[in-house]
Parts: C-alpha cells; structure tokens; sequence
DNA sequence: GAACGGCGATTTTTT
DNA sequence: ATCGCCGTTC
C-alpha cells in the first residue's frame, strides 16, 4: 500500500498501473497474483468501492470472502474507510460465517434442522467422547485407552469435510485400496464418519466443516436457492486464495456460475495452511477451471527493503510448486526503498541466541532509534519460544507471546482448578496437594512428611492436614510452623467457600476465593507486564465458565468440573490470553500468526536443521487416497515449509535478523544452519560438524527460570544404600521428577488409579495364579482362573460401565487363551514371580521376575504384559530393548553366577511372543545406566522432563507444574 | 552406496 | 510408539 496519507476520498489514492488495472477489471474472472507486501487487501477494497462508483454493483450485489476473521475485519474496515457515506451494506465474511448465514436460511431444503447449533472445536470433542461408543471403533478406540484416537478421528472427520467427501465416497475410496490393512483401517474410519454424520444431523449439530459442506450439498442439490444467491451477489471476490480448501473453491465456483464475475487475490508462494486442508491446487490450477480469466501480477512491493526482497526470492525459487513455474510468469518484486542486506548470526546455545537479540532490541530502544513494538521475533513453534521469553524477561522487555495454547497449563489458571476439584471432588487429593503446594506455598517437604503418614492412619489427606493444622498429637511436630498456618488458612477458605457455595454459580464461587486471597487487588494494582497477563487469564478462565453457564441445565459447580475434565481430557486446551494489540511491545510470534502483518524489524530465530524446516512426519489419520510415494511428500512438506520461511522473511520492513544456534540441548552433536539459511545466503555446503559443548547447555538448566515454573530445589538427603527396582529406574528414566514424586514424595496414595493399572494388575494376578498352580503340579480349572481375575478387579477409572464391562470381557478371553496355551499346555514353568535383592556396585536392586523356565538346560526369564502391540513384527525388538528383562538377566546372572539365553516378552491379551538373546554389550550398558542413575539420584538431580508424550501419561500430571499439555 | 542401528525429538491453527 | 537423521558397517 502506498506509504502516502491520502484523504479517503477513493478516487485520489495513488495506485500502481498493475494495481489499477486488477482494480478497474470489468467482468469476467480475474486472478490477482499478489506478491508480499504488493497491497492486496487495499486492491480488494479498492475495488469493491470502485464496483459501486461506477455503478457496476450496488453493494448488496457484492460478496467479499476471507478464510480467517482477522482478514475478513480488516477489509471490511478498509472498505468501510472506502465507500461513502450509507453505502456500507456488502457483504464481507469468512467463508465460514457466510456458509453459517445460507444454512441458517436454507438448510431446512435439505432437511437439517431449523435452529441448528455450531459445534465448536471443543464441543465436538466432547460430542465424540460422549458418543464414541456409537462409532462402531475397534482399532481407534481400542479398549486400553478408547479416547486416544479422539482428537485425530475430529481432525479426520474435518479433512473429509474439506475436500468434500461423504461417507459413501470414503468408503468407495478405502474399497480401492490394495493393501489389507490399510483398506480395513480405511473402511473402519468411513463407517464412523457416517456415524458420527447421522447422530450430529439427529441431534440438531453441525460442525464446523458442515458450515461449508453442507452449504455445498445444499447448492447441488437445491437448485433455486443456488440461484437465489447467485442472482444476488453479482460479483464476489476471494481474498487469501492460495489458503482456501476444495470445498470453499467449489462453493465460488457455484456461486459465479452464471455470471462468473469471481476475482481471487492470493499468492501461491504464501500457502502455508496445508494441515488445515488448503490446496495450493487452487490457485495453480485456477487458470485451468477459468481458461478465459485475466490475470493480474502485482509486482511493486511496499513493504520491504530491496535487500530483504532479494533474499526472500533467492529462497523462495527453490520451491518447483509455483506459479512462476507453472507459466512461466515473472513474480519478482521491485522497490525503491534500500536497506542494509539481512544478516544471519550463530551462536553457541539457544540462551546466548535469545540474549543478543534482547540485548539487540534494547540497545536501540535505549538508543531512542526504535521503540519497542518495532520488532518482532518470529519462531517456527511455540513451545520454542521460551528461552526468549526468559530473555525478554531478564531484561524487563515488555513483550507478547501469542501461545496458541496452554491456558489450563498456567499456575493461577491451575490454582482455580484445584481450588474447584478441593472443594467439591473430595475423592481427588491430588488436588488439594496441588492447592496447597502451588497456591498456598506449602513446602514439598512439610507435604513429604504428611504423605509419609498416609499409610499408617486410617485417614484421607484431607484429615491428615486438618490434624497437622490443629497440631495434635503425632502430628504435633511433623510439619513448620508457616506450613501449619498456611495449611490452616487454606483449610478455612474451603469451610467458608464450601458453605458460600451452596446454591451459587461456579462464578461466583471463584470470584469469592479470589476476594480471599487479594487475588485481584494484587494483580490490578500491579505494573508489572506478568500481572497483567496473569489476570488477563483468569479473565479467560472466567468466560471459559461462563461459556458453560450458558449451555449447562444448571450451573452447579460438579457438573463445571465434569465439563472441565472433559475438556481437559480430550485434549482441549484454549490459548492464553490476548493482550492489546495497541501496546509498545515486542512481539513474539509464530511465523503462522505473524502472517499479514509486518514489522521495522524482524528476528528470525531458530533456524537451525530439524528445528526449520522441521522433520515431516505422519501422524493424524490420512484420507483414503492412494499414498504418494514418500520422496514427493517429504518433498512438499519441504516445499511448505520453504513457503512458511519465505512468510516469515517477507515480514521485515526495513530489518531482518536470521538467527540459529549450534546447541539447542538434546541432539549429541552440533546443529547445522537451516537448509533455508544455505539456500538464501548460498552458503554452499554445510559447515563441518564439531562435538557440541556440552558443559554449556549442563549450565542451562540451572539459569534462573520463569517464576513459580519450577520445583525448589532442596540440598541432597543421604540416599545410601540406594534401593532400585525396574520400576523406579524406568520412572527416573521417563522424568526424574516423576520418581521424585513417587519415591521419594510418595504422592502415590492421593493419586488417582488409572485403569490400566487395575486392569494390568488383576490380569497378573490371575495370570501368576495360573502359573503357581501348575508350577505345583495340577494345572487348575479356567473357571479358578476366572475367580481369581474377578476377585482381583477393582472398578476404578473406567469410562462407563460399558467400557468396563468390556474390557473385563478382553481380559477373561485373554486369559482363556493364556490358560489354553501355557497352563494345560506347553512346559511347566521353573519359578512364578521369583523375587530378587542384589547387589550391583553400590546399588541394590529388587525386582520379581513373572516366570523363569530352566528347561534342558537352557534360561528364559518371561514378562507377561498386558499393553496392547500395535505390531506383532515389533514384538521381538521390544523384548530384546526392554529395559525391564536387562535388568532381569543381570540379576539372574548375579544370583545364579550364569546369563539366561533367552529373554520373552509375551502379550497376554493377543498371544504375541517377543523373543531375545541377551547380548553382552547391552547388559554392560544397562549397569551402566542403572549406576548413572544412581549418581543422579544421590547428587539430587530431579529436573523435570516434560513431553507431550511423558505427560499425556503420566500419573502425576494433576499436581506437576511442569506438565505439558 | 545401501542397510543397519543408535539416538533424539515429537507442528503449524481456523472456523 | 515412531520416525528421521546421521554415523557406522559391510
């Protein structure tokens, strides 16, 4: 856009002849090839207000549509600032809304229902979960974990939404497929997508994809509404088209069927929503759908610098998927402006790459050259952000970090929480625990000691700190006296709150704890930058309930916490809150959000290998479509990416800063520069790799962190002799801090049981049964077996009483034919459950072996497991990897003075076998590691170790502060 | 130059 | 649990 300040009087803003010409297009298709900063949203609007002066249109007969709503806002502002006086009626939407807005007054044609609600994300999460047994799953809803598939089966569902595909072609699609299983996966995921179609369509839902699918289904189908439409909007004009999906394409092409007066404006080398179902087909094959259409390049850029432009096309013609390509057009952008070149920097660690760029900012802040919201630090994901954060923050840098999740993740969002869960889940300790420790500032330590007492009273936790707070008796001593008044304060709120609560909406319940504790008064009242966002997320947390106050029969708190644990279960987690956009910050961004923005400065950080581009890989649930070969698809990922870099170059107006560093923990080597870094520098062949510094990120972990985020650290009790079972090892392994809080916290009685355990628990007992009896000669009747399963069953943790039901079926079949195959047949075993203690260097470690079998002279130690295998072919690298069955060989070895020859994992539940020799070098590795953990243990080393992978399963999630997710 | 094995890291976001 | 990267091995 010109940088001049016109009047808005429309006809007296300077255009560029390329501009001029897309403005002032007559009828017909028109694709506007809009480059980076070539003034495509001021085109759009420039034309619509030329569509009404020249009376080509009135503005009725106009329809604007934009994919996300921060577009569709901006355009209509424009416009609004364009047109004159009384002439603001056209129509200017997402693709969404509009589709919402047909549907509303049309759908009935179709037969969907009148008043129909919009499922968003979250609700129809949930409608799957209260659903799923509906579904007709088995292999994505298997028994062990029936929600795990949830979140991929939604996303599924949306991508067929996209193309469209209904049922009945997903199923033709699956139908073709060659290979078996995949076929039969396909199939299976068809059949509840029809499902999960018919019982939104009864119960009155439509999802977000059926907002554009349905409106498509009703266009085709009902002739007379399309036309309707079509004769009202004379002219419609697409803004972002490279990002559009098939379906919002076909609805366009619907719509300007007749008069075929369709503009889109987009620019192919900025289509960077594949994963959300945009097809960069659209716009590269437009001309194929519209063979007459004229086409339009914008060439001038008014944002950048020449340098910045140069750049930003050296990298961007890597990519073979473009325009430029495809017809040879030339798209290379021309400005006047001049600038210093970019620069790129590396550094050693990720903190000294975060600091010099703080340093950077403030340097020309404080120099008065700049001001804060001058620049932008853009990174390729979220959870990379924090090193920068911390720097911003070490320096007092007011900053905004746009997380596009993570509300549920902060510590005052999570204090509500648990406040809620103490006051009406008495049968969740573990949130009180959390309260106490994380809200009311009770030390780990006074909390070890009343956990510690746990097992010897017969008490809850929630009596163990009335009589640590009343200092009675045994419990006189056992904590400090600021812990006592702190546990004794918190217990008051709760007697006061929990009487207040009866009959009051779960609003005012946390207002009420938050007038308590001068929440709010102190946060108000304060300058800092954190506070301010702190409050602003318990503001979000707020409408999160009163979200619910709206749809919720009564607004019982329970019931809140039952919608909240499905939220939370499902995966659901809202964004942090926004702040205002106006304010002199920095802002720190992904390179997705920072789209359609532009900013004086602009750091590009993390470009290093497998950081940016990152690493293709599958996941989700893919369509039916016969795969492309492997090469293509890391190709176009490649290309994406490339795509999303060039997004984020093309960001800078006068500066960019590309940054990477050769450490950014992890990975036993140094990084090499981005791929992307080579291309557009031409720095030719990577560097030579160099042993990384090790010593140096070891210090990381030790800066000062964030506040509140990490566990106090306490000096190191004695811990001689040190006792480790399997168990604890594969705890300190997966997250020291988790076997912190098992072992030596022993939160484990507040903890709620998942039912795995129980599950996994009571298939072992019967399992051990079975084997002891044959051990004694007599192999015992399956109905014994039986008893023994039922007896050991406990109902904890299921889904619904269906689910139990159930899963308690799989394990009685499972043991049927456990008891078919290794009891009343095949050899006896030589010991069930042998226990073992020794000694190995300084360490004792204890453990019981499921089955050892000494037959003709030949070893096999044997663990039975009760997971389910995904792939039976993996069996036998389980077994011989298991960390579990090393351990297990290593002390047979200790206590018989020979190696086992053989090591077996066998998977009750489908027969399946894993069968392993136990190498020499492995077990040497496994002392080693069991004496490296040991150190750790003893140096107190209990850092947390938080992955979406680790915490997703983790027991100690409700009362961890460093969980993910 | 292919095959294997160890090791580390595990998105992006809108409606 | 899986996949990609990279170094090692044949």
């Amino acid at each position: 856009m010109s940088t001049q300040t016109a009047l808005p009087l429309f006809e007296e803003i300077q255009l560029d002849p390329d501009q001029r010409a897309a403005v002032e297009h007559g009828d017909g298709p028109l694709l506007i090839v809009a480059g980076a900063g070539t003034g495509k949203t001021a085109v759009i609007a420039r034309r619509i207000a030329h569509l009404i002066a020249s009376d080509q249109a009135r503005p009725s007969q106009i329809l604007a549509l934009a994919f996300n709503e921060k577009a569709a806002a901006e355009m209509q502002e424009r416009v609004d600032v364009l047109v004159p006086y009384g002439y603001a009626d056209v129509t200017i939407r997402t693709f969404h809304s509009f589709g919402e807005d047909v549907l509303a007054g049309h759908g009935m044609e179709i037969g969907i229902a009148p008043g129909f609600s919009v499922l968003d994300q979250t609700a129809q999460a949930l409608f799957l979960a209260e659903r799923l047994e509906e579904l007709g799953l088995s292999r994505y809803a298997p028994l062990s974990d029936p929600t795990r598939y949830l979140s991929s089966l939604a996303s599924y569902f949306g991508r067929a939404k996209d193309e469209p595909l209904w049922p009945d072609d997903l199923r033709a699609m699956a139908a073709r497929l060659d290979e078996d299983d995949a076929r039969e996966r396909a199939l299976e995921l068809a059949e509840a997508y029809d499902r999960y179609n018919r019982l939104l369509w009864e119960a009155g839902f439509v999802d977000f994809g059926d907002l554009l699918a349905l409106t498509l289904r009703l266009f085709d189908e009902s002739p007379g509404t399309l036309r309707r439409f079509q004769e009202r909007f004379r002219h419609v004009l697409v803004d972002e088209f490279q990002d559009t999906n098939p379906v919002q394409f076909e609805i366009v092409r619907r719509l300007t069927a007749i008069h075929r007066n369709l503009v889109v404006v987009g620019d192919d080398d900025q289509s960077i929503y594949r994963f959300r179902g945009a097809h960069l087909k659209n716009i590269l094959d437009f001309r194929e759908h519209f063979p007459d259409t004229t086409q339009i390049v914008l060439r001038r850029n008014y944002r950048s610098t020449k340098q910045i432009l140069e750049v930003s096309r050296r990298l961007i013609v890597m990519n073979r998927e473009r325009l430029e390509t495809r017809y040879g057009i030339s798209k290379v952008l021309s400005t006047d402006a001049e600038g210093e070149p970019p620069r790129w920097r590396e550094f050693v660690g990720e903190a000294d790459e975060a600091e010099w760029a703080a340093e950077q900012m403030a340097e020309a802040v404080s120099s008065g050259q700049r001001r804060w919201r001058d620049f932008a630090i853009l990174v390729r994901t979220n959870r990379t952000a924090e090193p920068f954060l911390r720097a911003l923050d070490a320096r007092g840098i007011p900053y905004y970090f746009s997380g596009s999740r993570g509300l549920f993740q902060r510590p005052e969002v999570k204090e509500l929480v648990a406040l809620l869960r103490s006051l009406f889940q008495e049968s969740r300790p573990e949130y009180l625990y959390l309260l106490a420790a994380e809200g009311y500032g009770v030390s780990e330590e006074d909390l070890a000691r009343l956990l510690d007492r746990l097992p010897l009273e017969p008490l809850s936790f929630r009596a163990v700190l009335e009589r640590a707070a009343a200092g009675t008796g045994a419990f006189r001593d056992l904590v400090s006296e600021e812990a006592r008044a702190r546990i004794g304060e918190m217990l008051d709120h709760l007697r006061q709150l929990r009487e207040f609560a009866r009959g009051r909406r779960t609003g005012e319940v946390l207002y009420r704890y938050l007038d308590l504790r001068g929440v709010l008064r102190r946060l108000v009242s304060s300058e800092r930058f954190e506070d301010e966002a702190r409050a602003r997320n318990i503001v979000k947390f707020f409408s999160i309930v009163r979200s619910f106050e709206k749809v919720a029969v009564s607004d019982r708190v329970a019931l809140f916490l039952r919608h909240l644990d499905a939220i939370q279960e499902y995966g659901e987690d809202p964004a942090v809150a926004d702040i205002d956009s106006a304010s002199d910050v920095v802002q720190v961004l992904t390179v997705h959000k920072a789209k359609g923005l532009e900013f004086p400065v602009v750091f590009l950080v993390q470009l290093a290998a497998s950081k940016f581009p990152t690493p293709n890989r599958g996941g989700g649930l893919d369509l039916p479509a016969p795969r492309a070969d492997a090469a293509t698809d890391s190709e176009s990922h490649r290309e994406e990416e490339r795509r999303l870099c060039y997004v984020a170059f093309t960001r800078a107006r006068e500066e960019l800063i590309l940054t990477f560093a050769r450490d950014y923990g992890g990975l036993g080597r140094e990084r090499q520069p981005s791929l992307f870094l080579q291309e557009a520098f031409d720095l030719g062949k990577p560097l030579p790799v160099k042993r990384r510094k090790r010593a140096l990120e070891e210090l990381e972990v030790h800066r000062p962190g964030l506040p509140a985020d990490s566990i106090r650290r306490e000096p190191p009790v004695p811990r001689d002799p040190l006792q480790l079972s399997f168990r604890r090892l594969e705890d300190y392994e997966t997250c020291p801090l988790k076997y912190r809080f098992l072992h030596e916290i022993s939160v484990d009685p507040i903890l709620t049981r998942d039912h795995r355990v129980n599950f996994g628990n009571a298939v072992h007992q019967a399992v051990a049964f079975a084997l002891n009896r044959r051990l004694q000669g007599n192999a015992p009747p399956f109905e014994q077996v039986a008893e023994v399963f039922q007896r050991a069953w406990r109902r904890e943790g299921y889904r619904s009483e269906e689910h139990e039901r159930r899963r308690f079926e799989q394990g009685l079949e499972a043991l049927r034919g456990f008891v078919e195959r290794e009891v009343d047949a095949g050899p006896p075993p030589s010991a069930v459950e042998r226990h073992f203690r020794i000694k190995l260097d300084d360490v004792i470690v204890t453990g019981s072996m499921d089955r050892v079998d000494e037959a003709d002279g030949r070893v096999a130690l044997i663990d039975y497991k009760t997971s389910e295998l995904d792939d039976p072919e993996k069996a036998d690298a389980n077994a011989r990897e298991s960390l579990q069955l090393l351990v297990y060989a290593l002390a047979y070895r200790e206590l018989t003075g020979r190696t086992p020859e053989r090591l077996e994992l066998r998977y009750v539940l489908t027969g399946d076998v894993g069968r392993a020799e136990p190498d020499e070098k492995r077990l040497e590795k496994t002392r080693a590691k069991i004496a490296a953990i040991a150190a750790s243990i003893r140096a107190g080393e209990f850092e947390a170790r938080p992955s979406e992978r680790n915490c997703s399963i983790c027991a100690c999630r409700p009362i961890c502060s460093r969980a993910v997710r």
